[in-house]
DNA sequence: TCCATACCATGCGATATTGCATATTATGAA
DNA sequence: TTCATAATATGCAATATCGCATGGTATGGA
């Protein structure tokens, strides 16, 4: 008897979740038929596939095997619906999107707005997050990033440039104006961990006061006056109780893309979304970058 | 919704039989459960995979594309089964070997025998046909051919050298003896469509009388008298009513070989196979081979 | 024309699968 | 020790799936 091809891809998830609890939600069936699902591999394999410990399931190499085959299988089903959506030509249905918090707040949700309206049919979902989404795994059929570049092996549209600024309460920008010689405090991410390259030479005392992993908390501590931060132009400029300062002359920061799966790429509503991305970028670009001098 | 795996394999087997009858035999279900697993994959996706035609199903592109890809799926489920069978170092469960009709009644059962006393746990499944099954796809797990090498990617295992001759009825025997230079009716294989090269000088006169495309004519062919037949010296010694004739010399014929897949060669059971196989073949080469001169 | 054949569609009862509720066990912190 | 947590197991009822039987339709040959 040979295992069906649900229950390997079981076998697959409950390898790589570890627990039964996990393949399941992964499955999004309940555990104990994650449970009998593997039993059910088992006899008809007539082989052991797990070993049932305290912790949890853990492959036999029996088990592992079939994770590494079904795991192939499941880059063959991912590329089958990308492809299939790709073909899709309709202009209704489920249509996922990705972008940052902050930039749906500030710059997209009247975009998503339009969309919605002009495309009733279309069940948009958005899913906020500054993590990069797999685009191969059908996370997102298009993702809005700010990076250099799109990367990998996606498609890629660039929406706009954008710069960065220094940006603090009015508290900080009267003193520093006051005295340029005044100790700045920084508020930076926990990954430069360093005060920005190419401040201005006219205020030369810096020192680090707090780091963050998030763009969100850093904004909220310039907000509550812990210090200096550098942000885009258009969160600095949005965020109320903060001023642009001179310490940080504006300068190119990462820009901005729409990215997708080449697959996914030509399909109607995917196609549809950048048609109303591109020109609403256009129409809101003073948001992101500096007047030119 | 996503469509289950087995329902993307029920589609490609419904794309390859074309009739719901037919995929249902392949799969071992009623043909009633694949129309409705082809409608629920249809309902998941949101769209036609089939059109229902008077005399099938004809796939739409998408349903193509769905068979492309659970093409691919399958392959990777035939290398996990041929991988796990490869690790599989029991003595007990399933095992398929394939042959030659004629090799395995004249050359094979007694090793047959051997085997299924020697490991009454392993289910043994023989395949006897010429047609060359499909080791990727398990449709066997050991081949026993005639062929001058194992090909493919397949390993191999040579069991015997063997010879050809040429052989007809006593009567046949007889009048050639009396008049070498009578005509010599043949009874050929329809791929060769020509007298065996190679004939003795000695008799100058032939002619193609019948042409067949399967061994087992030929030889009734030549039992009832209908001509001179070239044959494996293993399959013309062993046939009642014939005798060997010295109108086509002892010659090199295809080898006989045990081949099968990679993956699966070293499997406990196969390798039993083969260590029932070579000794056999040992002991019985004088069947096959002519007496060195 | 008529019949045989090879398809597909659908209703119904049997069966297999699933989810829920509950019981059990090991681990680690208070 | 005791308790909370996070795992796995299992009985039972709801549900989904399946196979069978029946009916319908087009095709091709007698």
């Amino acid at each position: 008897m040979e295992p069906s091809w649900d229950d390997l891809r079981t076998v697959l998830s409950l390898v790589r979740g570890a627990s039964l609890a996990s393949a399941a939600e992964e499955l999004g069936v309940n555990y104990t038929t994650v449970a009998r699902r593997i039993s059910r591999a088992e006899t008809a394999l007539d082989q052991k596939l797990f070993d049932r410990l305290a912790d949890g399931y853990r492959p036999t190499e029996a088990g592992k095997t079939i994770a590494e085959h079904a795991a192939r299988m499941e880059d063959h089903a991912h590329g089958l619906m990308r492809q299939l959506q790709g073909q899709d030509n309709t202009l209704r249905g489920p249509l996922t999107i990705t972008a940052p918090q902050l930039l749906i707040a500030h710059a997209l949700a009247p975009a998503i707005d339009q969309f919605c309206t002009a495309y009733p049919e279309i069940a948009l979902h958005v899913r906020a997050t500054n993590d990069l989404l797999d685009l191969n795994r059908r996370e997102a059929d298009l993702a809005i990033r700010i990076s250099r570049d799109p990367g990998d092996s996606l498609k890629g549209l660039r929406l706009t440039q954008q710069h960065s600024a220094s940006f603090a309460t009015q508290a900080w920008a009267d003193r520093i104006a006051d005295d340029p010689d005044t100790l700045i405090d920084w508020v930076v991410y926990a990954a430069y961990q360093d005060v920005p390259r190419n401040v201005d030479p006219t205020f030369p005392n810096h020192r680090i006061r707090l780091t963050f992993d998030d763009m969100v908390a850093i904004r909220a501590a310039a907000q509550a006056g812990l210090g200096v931060a550098r942000m885009p132009l258009f969160l600095g400029r949005a965020t109320p109780g903060l001023v642009q300062i001179p310490v940080l002359p504006p300068q190119p920061y990462a820009e901005i893309w729409a990215v997708g799966h080449p697959d996914v790429w030509p399909a109607a509503k995917v196609t549809a979304f950048r048609n109303i991305l591109v020109p609403h970028f256009r129409s809101i670009r003073d948001k992101f970058v500096a007047k030119a001098a």
